[in-house]
DNA sequence: ACATACAGAGTAATCGATTACAAATACAAC
DNA sequence: GTTGTATTTGTAATCGATTACTCTGTATGT
């Protein structure tokens, strides 16, 4: 492996001015700069970055930690980071915290320990709800979870927004009993729920709600119990994550009930399946890949100006009405 | 930032002494360790991985290389790959080729700066065909990719084999005009196309194949077309990957098209949304968890013995009949 | 008592870059 | 020709660890 002292021999010149052609400083000639080149060129010159950062106290490397890397949400957003990260020559460590507060800190701890120029983290609620951006050595930028308390640029779907929106919309589709299953663990859940409250209350209508780990097989468990127990059986069900939606259409599969004529169904993400089972599912899409774009744009800012006023990106879901959310033929409760 | 001098000075002891307990090395006495970990614990030191790997010329990092992270294929092996790198301490940089020889280079060069201690890599056709295993300064696990000519460490489903008995399960059942749509790109979906063929060739069966580039929208619009264009419409399309067979399902229902009755349908890849579907639809799953798992086992073995023999793992993947692959009710072409 | 071995601890070289500072050179103005 | 200024180049310190090597002091065997 060639070193830039080799670099600098053999364009006979010092290695400060290879590092500074290699930098793209100026104060080189240009005679010097175009040895130095052909010379990096000759000897297949790579610098040690291991060297350039103990010395630069620099890393160009991006952490992206993401609560579950199996949800598709988070798949889309990472790649979108890594996108952007590609084009930008930034590297990106990819890290999973699956939910567990415990994978998040040592992801956290590693990230400092490598040193990193800033972080894209998707949170637990645990962390959130006592978030204090200077307990980091970097800048941090939130995506998808993030609540109103939090001072620390952010990326979110506007979910209060767009909850409401869906459950209103399966309230002027004629349903009344409204049930809410729910990711308890996240503030994304929390404040989907709030929403759903919040439309229920504007109808004069109740809550039937189900807090669950965010995951498939929490959801199909327990939505196969209350499919199984509750009764009489609300409307419709709504999901607040792409992977309960999975659950629920799981069990209801494994119950024998047919949607939405036994019971309607809608919830969020818009996932390859939603649109190709029949009927087809109602959800509330999220501009994933603008989301990762944003939130890399957004630390990249930091980056460059770490004193800029703190931001916060809330995006618009788009109701994506399909056949699950239908009343049933005759409804007992909806006049229509 | 507490450096390894300042723990030295504060347990009154040398950096040798420090530097020897942090890595666990014998020539310490307990009451020394003792106190070098207290000092540790005072300080909250964190020892520079820069200056580490700068010195020691190691790195705890794996490299990552996948050809396209939005695959639930590659998502799967990447989890397995990610939850070992961390019950072993080891950092992954995980990189999105994207099926693009040219970001395939950019990321094996990238590799080579980081001068990680080994890559998992799920090769573009390009790379496999003129493999050289000595071009790389690290070791190589290929995973869902390799063929009988290149001498590497690999991974990889029994390809030939699946197909071959998928193919068979479909003549079993009755069908005769069987059409692959099969991804042109990668040593996978060759291997497939070649079971595909021998399966034909044992049935006397001729073969009806489309090449195409393996993506969802590549694989809808290829399918959209053959579906509206060929005529008899064959018995059956098989798909050679997940992404394909959604693309297919997607171009069914474009052109109104029922299967099984209509045409028959299977694939590659056991998806959520698989077994979902109605109705739900034949395929290969293959061991994904099972994969990544068996990567990075044989790059770790690799690393520490780095003469060993040659290993290749190769899977079986398993067979599961469902509705989708069923024979037409009055088969025009079939005895049954 | 003396040689030998060995465990424990310390000193200093080293990894390969960046960068502060100094030195050299070029060029313009007087 | 001298001086001052700007530009280009070089020298050497530095980043913070690891590790080869040296030096103790104690134990063991004869």
């Amino acid at each position: 492996m060639a070193r830039i002292q080799d670099v600098a021999k053999h364009a006979g010149v010092s290695v400060a001015s290879v590092s500074r052609v290699l930098a793209g400083l100026p104060g080189v000639s240009e005679p010097t700069r175009a040895r130095v080149m052909a010379s990096v060129e000759a000897l297949g010159y790579r610098p040690d970055l291991a060297a350039r950062r103990l010395r630069s106290r620099r890393t160009d490397t991006l952490g992206l930690i993401v609560s579950d890397i199996r949800n598709p949400f988070f798949m889309e957003v990472s790649r979108a980071v890594e996108d952007m990260a590609y084009a930008n020559r930034l590297r990106v460590m990819l890290c999973n915290a699956d939910e567990d507060p415990e994978k998040e800190s040592f992801y956290l701890q590693m990230m400092r320990d490598e040193n990193v120029a800033g972080v894209i983290l998707s949170p637990t609620l645990a962390r959130l709800n006592n978030y204090r951006p200077t307990e980091y050595p970097f800048p941090v930028v939130l995506v998808d979870r993030c609540n109103s308390m939090v001072e620390a640029d952010a990326v979110v779907l506007d979910n209060m927004d767009a909850s409401l929106r869906l459950t209103r919309h399966l309230v002027d589709n004629g349903h009344r009993k409204i049930a809410f299953f729910y990711g308890a663990s996240s503030a994304t859940g929390q404040q989907r729920y709030d929403g759903y409250l919040s439309a229920l209350a504007g109808a004069g209508l109740s809550p039937i709600a189900q807090a669950l780990k965010p995951t498939v097989e929490e959801a199909r468990i327990a939505a196969r119990n209350f499919l199984e127990r509750q009764r009489p059986l609300p409307d419709v069900i709504v999901a607040s994550s792409g992977l309960i939606l999975l659950g629920l259409v799981e069990a209801l599969r494994d119950t024998g009930l047919k949607y939405p004529d036994d019971i309607a169904l809608a919830g969020f993400d818009d996932m390859p399946w939603t649109r190709l089972l029949t009927p087809a599912i109602t959800v509330i899409a999220q501009p994933t890949y603008e989301m990762g774009r944003s939130a890399i744009e957004l630390l990249l800012a930091r980056i460059a100006q770490p004193e800029q006023v703190v931001r916060r990106i809330m995006l618009r879901g788009e109701l994506i009405v399909r056949e699950s959310s239908q009343a049933r033929r005759a409804p007992p409760s909806a006049q229509q």
